[in-house]
DNA sequence: AATGAATGAGAGTTCATTCAT
DNA sequence: TATGAATGAACTCTCATTCAT
């Protein structure tokens, strides 16, 4: 009924080992088959110590959304730091964003469910990080590095590519085709999780969509 | 366990009335919230009657998930039939592909969960709308359409994007921002049920990324 | 509502199939397991067409287990029909039964359930049997043949001595021991589907409890 | 599936309960007929209670069976501990299961409805008091007490024997014929639970059959 | 702070039986 | 005579949540 704030270390150890165990319930068998007693076996804590820090199992949900949004965008921005310009920028970004679907599937999965079980949470999660693009694609404009684009428009056709690749060549993994020469381990920081000419090719697709005429497809000058 | 093809006249239309309704029900609900019993009051069938026609609840999952690929296949290929080149005919297509949105949102909504209720039939729809776009784009590619890109990596990318945008403006409609300008009836023939200007910049935008000298950004002549 | 006696030789042969159909379903899933539609499915009979000639499962079940009950007391004694001596007979009688058995082991598995099922059924059946058995003992009796039981509790034991045995070899096989010896064709006419040195051992058994000094054990005469 | 040992003294009376309940409730109305809200409410419990402590219903079933194989054999080899003779520790086995066939009803009606539920329990339950049986036929024999029978076969057909005419006189009671002459409180310790004669009856039958001289039928001394 | 016990609402599914054709 | 369609009651089982300790 209550659920409360963490007191003490103790408290607070406890409540990051019921979130991390959710994390990894969650990513397996989604929200739904995900049931709080597995959560608690799997964090080793008695079914009732779940209320004493969330609210409900939804709670949990909005939580861990949250979460995972805001180590997302971080893991996003701290690839692209050291970006030079708009389409390397978009690169690093991406790679982080595989890497980290890589690491934690349950971004993946979780959002994808999300539409039912807390609406709200799914568009927060989704707008923030487009507004992390328009951001950066207004900069891009601003700055000449790419054409007249409507960055609103761009931001959600970017974000799309992205889940959509991630899933692909993430989620499902080489097995789903045969192109094989998938990199050892795609966690590997500095390693994007997807095959490197995949990456090559969505950057081509992407980098001819944001109007750069040196990344345009048929060697014309601009 | 024992579900049957109907027999009869009668059979048939009661199976039809039972899809329908589960239509409905799982764009309202989604696929874990919809129940059995909900779908049969709606359909106005007994309970039992649900399992004359249907395995489980999942088997008529399987089935509508097959049942509305087809259908927007069909609406896709239909929509861009008249077209006379690439980027018309993805236009038209994906207009087609919107409009469907419109009047079937539990294809959307019933997609997203299915990665945790049947990941074969989600593979599967993702699948071959991808080999529609592929074949197109191959075609594109050897009549000299459009530029040198990779038609698997592009075909995903475009699915992303229709998928994102699509959820965007027309799930979500223009509520979620202060766009406006939304058509009056977003499922009337001839229209995209997505803002006009919002599909003007994602063909803007696909054009680029498909390296139409034509459609790229700043300005240059084709 | 109301099963009907069938009224034309068409009619006669559709309820013989249902008949037997029950009792291969009944055998093999009990009376609980087995559902009317896998019996009129395995009769190749719509399931309306049950109800025409029987009134309900129940009443299906009444009959079927009168219908074995008459034809295993038919085949005992027919197959100690030519016995000379009470032991003899008993000896036929039993080898008999475990015949039946293997042939219908429905009649074991159905009866069994019964008792749940329909009491009034279940103790007709043995009833029957023991009946059988009682007339035979007290005319053994009267002819001196055996010594001076009590025809009601012998007839009763042997009776379980039956039931026993032919659960433990004709049921379980030999495969619940490793006694082997196993006749190759349990039900050949002539044999008797149990191990010939267990009917043996078992006749030696009946044969000393029933007090024919011949059978008694340690070779003292009578 | 989820079925815990209780930790607590609470969730062991909790436990035991649902135990006791439910040997009352199948002993009523078989397995198949009692339902789990049956033997919960009967145990004063909520229906999700039960799930704590039996994985199923069936689970709950081979526990039943297990329990009450090792009462009643527990029973029998108390009831024939002060026995000096194999003969009068038959009998004082016997007069001991009628006497917890009498107190548990339970036994006899589950077991018999086993076959098509848990063939494995029912198995072991009939194997383990055979073993019983058997064990003390080798000894009488190696002692001369007894015959030179096979001890196999005599123990199956005493265990049928038992079966029977505790059904008959046990279960059905005299109400099933005639006879009369039941002992008061067939429960009461020292008693049978079955009619004196009966009982008399059915040991000299034994007697004969497991070949002592001074138990055969024709009256010569021993 | 922590937890095992307890629960009832609700889920999916089966099935004997009735009925219109 | 024969049948497929239809049904609703009843079943087993799950689970988020509350509570006493």
């Amino acid at each position: 009924m209550t659920a409360t704030t963490p007191r003490t270390a103790r408290g607070e150890q406890t409540r990051r080992r019921i979130l991390e165990a959710a994390e990894h319930v969650f990513a397996e068998l989604g929200y739904t088959e995900a049931s709080v007693s597995r959560i608690t076996d799997r964090a080793g804590v008695g079914q009732g110590t779940f209320y004493l820090y969330f609210a409900s199992k939804l709670d949990l949900f909005d939580e861990l959304v949250e979460d995972l949004n805001r180590r997302v965008r971080q893991a996003m921005s701290e690839g692209s730091a050291d970006a030079t310009t708009r389409l390397e920028a978009e690169r690093a970004g991406f790679a982080a964003f595989f890497r980290f679907t890589a690491e934690h599937p349950a971004l993946y999965r979780v959002v994808r469910e999300a539409e039912f079980v807390s609406p709200d949470a799914l568009r927060l999660h989704y707008t923030r990080i487009v507004e992390g693009y328009i951001a950066g694609l207004e900069q891009a404009r601003a700055d000449g590095e790419i054409g007249d684009i409507d960055p609103t428009v761009a931001a959600w056709a970017l974000m799309g590519i992205g889940e959509m690749i991630g899933m692909r060549w993430v989620l499902w993994g080489d097995s789903a085709n045969g192109e094989g020469g998938g990199d050892a381990d795609p966690t590997a920081a500095g390693t994007s999780a997807v095959p490197e000419h995949v990456l090559d090719e969505m950057m081509r697709f992407i980098g001819g969509a944001l109007g750069r005429p040196g990344w345009s497809m048929n060697g014309e000058a601009s």
